[in-house]
DNA sequence: AACAAAATCATCCTAAAGTATGAATGCTTT
DNA sequence: AAAGCATTCATACTTTAGGATGATTTTGTT
């Protein structure tokens, strides 16, 4: 609606300044026939109004050029994991120490992640203590922490 | 040194421009003698001619006039997390609370949340009751995945 | 001022987690 | 075959986590 309303108003007053200057123009011939001015100044002062008004119409009509650049941010999302094998290979983690840390990482408990794989939960206390050396950490919770600051783990 | 060059070059059109006019005003003025055009249509031209030269001029001079317009694309990146306000609300857990819990998430023990927050170790446990409460967990492993999922902390 | 949450701390107890050490089995690799 | 590794399990012990309950103090709201 404004946009509309903007155009016609540039419009109107482009004739509105057309028709002053017509009047102007009506003006200056009298002028010219009473007091016999010269021609070129006559002309001059047309081409001085009308490159002026030119510039005002197009300072006018070439207003809103919108150059939209969209900024895109990378996304590192749950749903699109990344394995990032290199710091897994690192670490030197072996099969069954990595399902651990990822049950662990799902919230298990000891007990529930041996009855998960079928073992007991010594088995898991003795993967869990080989798991906290070669990560270099203290609990599971920081061993979960770091298992997802390294991409090793969703 | 480029945009001098532009400049200058944009003068010496424009004077250019002029000359050509001037003769073109020339040319019509003997044309006027000889076959007596009438004078409203000679200036009309020079009007249209300067006007077009006007807007041309105006044009040439404002040439980037561009809206830049910075849009963000979204994305849920790890460094500019966003909080879910609405699942925090539901949970109905407090300052404390949440706070526990994202010190939890840094895989911090109850003794070292207590010396962090300047409280003792029951404070902390009373803490993590509520939470866990609250959570519907059983540990804080869980409260940890929960609070992960539902994006009330990084 | 009165009331309701929130935050604090304690004590007692149980459960889970973590450490240390040793050992048996199976599977590769040399 | 021997050495190395992963996996399994056990026992004993320490530490941490968690549950239940009660109480005091702060703080915000009406």
């Amino acid at each position: 609606m404004a946009i509309h309303l903007k155009k016609y108003s540039q419009i109107i007053s482009y004739g509105v300044g057309f028709a002053v200057l017509l009047i102007i123009i009506k003006w200056l011939e009298i002028r010219f026939i009473v007091i016999n001015y010269s021609f070129e100044i006559y002309a001059s002062a047309i081409a001085v109004l009308f490159t002026a008004l030119g510039i005002w119409i197009a300072l006018k009509l070439t207003r809103p050029k919108f150059k939209i650049i969209e900024k895109e941010v990378l996304v590192t999302n749950s749903i699109d994991f990344k394995f990032n094998e290199k710091a897994f290979a690192e670490l030197g983690l072996s099969k069954r120490e990595l399902e651990v840390l990822q049950l662990m990482a799902n919230g298990l408990s000891n007990q529930e992640i041996a009855e998960k794989l079928f073992v007991s939960l010594n088995t898991i206390k003795t993967h869990n203590s080989r798991l906290f050396e070669k990560m270099e950490v203290k609990r599971r919770t920081q061993a979960i922490e770091q298992a997802k600051k390294m991409s090793i783990i969703s």
